[in-house]
DNA sequence: TTTTTATATCGTAATTTTACGATTAACATT
DNA sequence: AATGTTAATCGTAAAATTACGATATAAAAA
């Protein structure tokens, strides 16, 4: 046990999963919300801003890249990370097949 | 370790990771949308449409009714569950602070 | 009242997540 | 070449999540 039992739910019903697990994070949405505030995308300041270790930001960092919500690019010593607008998008449209239910919704009984 | 640092991020932050963190299962995806999908709510019959065991359901019903997505209503021997719609507004308008973001970011480098 | 039915809870195993010190890798500076 | 800086990776501990069998609970049916 402790396996999500991927096999038992639809390709969608995975990927959105996917998706919200990546925003499963506070420290994620900070990085987010930071990577926004600033327009150009300077990093490493990440580490300071939020006040994490590095390889921990690192490690979110890295979560953020696969699930393709942000891309790095190197700029010698040091990492300049910003949001992949194309997949934003596509994460966005993903989760709203869920969030929009409510408004198809007749209404429920309870 | 292993703890999520609550106390570094704003509460705001926190409550937008904790609404992703509901529906970041593929299970939790499946029972909402089947929620949604059957405007009256039966239940009970999630157990049956999903393929995974009682306690296994009834814990996942239990995290969305927590953050409070969900809301039980007890019919003689059977539970019926169903969609708290105000709170499920209240969770797109929080999400949608963090999703929204790049409408207003002009654009970024790399 | 006994039995059945539906759901919740308990206990627990397997796995995943979060966090960070130590180290490595890559490039820049001296 | 030697040193410093920045970020990734490794190893690992602690905690949280996922899943389910066994059991408890509560209402309905017999």
């Amino acid at each position: 046990m402790g396996v999500t039992k991927t096999e038992k739910f639809t390709e969608h019903q995975n990927q959105v999963a996917r998706m919200a697990k990546a925003l499963a994070h506070p420290a994620r949405i900070a990085i987010l919300e930071y990577i926004f505030s600033i327009d150009s995308c300077v990093c490493g300041d990440i580490v300071n801003e939020i006040g994490l270790a590095q390889p921990t930001i690192s490690q979110h960092l890295k979560e953020l890249k696969t699930v393709g919500l942000i891309k790095g690019n190197v700029e010698g010593t040091s990492v300049c990370y910003c949001i992949h607008h194309d997949n934003w998008l596509l994460m966005k449209n993903m989760l709203s097949t869920i969030l929009d239910l409510d408004t198809k919704s007749i209404d429920s009984c309870c």
